[in-house]
DNA sequence: TTGAATGTATTAGAAGCTTATATATTATTA
DNA sequence: TAATAATATATAAGCTTCTAATACATTCAA
């Protein structure tokens, strides 16, 4: 039905995915394997968003094939380990994609008369 | 490509629609038809959210199906109109999605680590 | 009289998901 | 030691949802 039962989902894997790839990891460029990309985005967001597998991976090769992100596949305790980073044009379209979904929250927030957030918790 | 050209909104054109048909009109309850309900997004959000007649239709004609909207067709001005109205089913299923909504945009805030939002401007 | 605005609706096709499946290794538990 | 959970990448079938194009018809303004 919809990605993890949220039908709002929809539209804003490759944000997510970019996003993430986007934040200052151990490494410069970060970078990140598919299924460390799954398990952060259930931990920050307390199992709420559960990427699955038949979403992500191709999200992943396409942005590959659009030249957002390259690879790099090395063995890590005798499994295979492809580990995803963005380009520089990835780290713009990052930025930009982040900001284009501020953009839409604040539209939507006006379309369907919601308060602004003043207290979040997180 | 995307629902005027923005991707974000896919999957919340359903909950858009029910918002506005929950709201107090004219009429108790209130009723609207499927153009007035393309003008009032794009005027509402200046342009910014554009429904396609493409989109909408098969929604509206989903939405009845599943119980949620009643339709009453009147000629006005020579046209035939078409109006829907919530069924109470409809309005419950209204507060709900707006409520997952708002919960979903939290969520999200969370994951993309973005401030709260303390002025908007709407 | 021509075009813009108003109005409902369908269709072909693309895109983005879900669900199931395949394959393989390591670590844990019964 | 055998089964299962966790780790790891990936593809395929199929469904839903959307875009873009089209059809049809009326009213109003230029």
């Amino acid at each position: 039905m919809e990605p993890s039962g949220n039908e709002f989902l929809r539209g804003t894997l490759k944000t997510i995915v970019l996003k993430l790839l986007s934040e200052q990891g151990t490494s410069v460029p970060n970078r990140m394997y598919g299924y460390e990309i799954t398990q952060a985005v259930k931990e920050r967001t307390k199992g709420e968003i559960v990427l699955s597998f038949g979403a992500l991976y191709p999200i992943l090769h396409k942005l590959e094939q659009e030249g957002l992100l390259t690879t790099e596949t090395e063995e890590v305790e005798g499994r295979l380990r492809k580990y995803y980073s963005l380009t520089p044009q990835g780290t713009e379209t990052a930025v930009q994609k982040v900001t284009d979904f501020e953009r839409f929250m604040d539209t939507m927030r006006g379309l369907l008369q919601l308060p602004a957030t003043l207290a979040t918790g997180h």
